[in-house]
RNA sequence: CCAGACGGUUGGACGACCGCUGUCGGAUGCAAAUCCGGUGGAGGAAAGUCCGGGCUCCACGGAGAUACGGUGCCGGUUAACGACCGGCGGGGGCGACCCCAGGGACAGUGCCACAGAAAACAAACCGCCAGGACCGGAUCUCCUUCGGGAAAGCCGCUUCAGGCAAGGGUGAAACGGUGCGGUAAGAGCGCACCGCGCUUCUGGUAACAGCGGCGGCAGGGCAAACCCCACCGGGAGCAAGACCGAAUAGGAGCGGCCGGCGGCUGCGAAAGCAGUGACGCAGGGGCAUUUCCGCCCUGUCGCUCGGGUUGGUCGCGCGAGGCGUGCAGCAAUGUAUGCCCCAGAGGAAUGGUCGUCUCGUGCCUCGGCACGAACAGAACCCGGCUUACAGACCGUCUGGCAAU
């Protein structure tokens, strides 16, 4: 198990949340819309140079709290430790969680949000 | 050893890396914050939201009555309860043990389908019974003109007015059951036992139980139909509620009162008087404080109405608290004492990934390989209840089998 190089993380903080039913709404309208196995992404880009803000949905139709709570978290982490290494610049992200999001290989999701970022023309 | 009953405990373990959040300490910084280190971070049901409380706001003079809702054998426990414990009664099981919405049906109203004669003033469908009348039959006796006639009891049919409720049949249920006596046939009509009601005595705090006596016997079921009786109960809920923001807020309407200067309107030649709540000034207030500048509001008092409640802080965890031990009690529980501080989010933290082990299922070369890890996620807190739950462990007891 390698080490972290001390100055290389840089100390990126997580992202900040997307917090206001009003901000899910504009990027689900306004937003484009990408499917991937694991999961969907809906991106707003704002232009406002401020950093990109991170929402998470997961409905009643997944399971009950207990899998939805275990489906949210690995969204927040995948998107956690992808957005440390890529720059998507001043953007609303809301990720949608699926039934395959809870099983599915944590590699393969990281890569899914990787693939959907690109077919929603954020990176 | 097998089968079972009851009670309790537990609810995967360890490590590495990367994170989130509360708190404590330290560092940097004017501050906001950031970093480093320590430490805490989901449940037995956190669930359903079915009861009971604390807490908060609203309402409320006392007492009673009525309405509505709830509870309902007895005693105890508890802050309280519809909970719990111990009994009683009824039912089930060979037994350990389990189950019960368990006050009142002579206060009243109502319902009881189908079947059945009848479902609640008691009554009588098929029946059973002695009697009267008519008819028929055989038998005995008497009379005879030998054709037959008379009379008696018996049997049968029909019918009349009665007696009866044993038997049949219907039903969940029909004025208690079994047996013997009794009778025309029967019937608690009489008797014995059982059941029921009342009751002396005994035991028990009581529910109730036991022994005895008396009464031939009250009277169907449903109160989870209304109801009666006894007891209990104000309403809404942490999105409660409080503060900050922004406080002396500010806006609209109505009314009362007052009027520093100018302006405007009316009267007047003028001075002035009256009116007009605002167009300007002065004065006053706010933007943390002082000076200047700037911006905003503004006569004052009262009443009414509407907008704003995306934000922040508190409420918010030392409590009917947890664990251990002693004592009292059959127990629920109480009490004494020692130790401990044990989640606090807010699109909502309590995690993500990987590895080793544990357990389960499947496959087979018997040692590995796959797959899986019960129910389920705090939201003000506490006591219960109910429901969900893979597996593991412990204790007590019952019925068998075997051995001694």
């Amino acid at each position: 198990m390698a080490p972290d190089q001390p100055n290389m993380a840089a100390a990126k903080p997580a992202p900040q949340r997307l917090k206001q039913r009003s901000e899910f709404l504009r990027a689900a309208s306004k937003g484009r819309k990408a499917v991937a196995n694991g999961l969907v992404l809906q991106a707003l880009r704002r232009d406002d140079g401020l950093p990109a803000r991170v929402g998470f949905t997961v409905t009643k139709k997944v399971g009950n709290s207990v899998v939805r709570n275990r489906t949210r978290r690995r969204l927040k982490e995948a998107a956690r430790l992808l957005l440390r290494e890529v720059d998507v610049g001043s953007v609303d992200l809301v990720l949608i969680g699926r039934d395959a999001t809870r099983s599915r290989p944590f590699a393969a999701l990281i890569d899914d949000i990787r693939r959907s970022l690109g077919k929603a023309g954020v990176v």
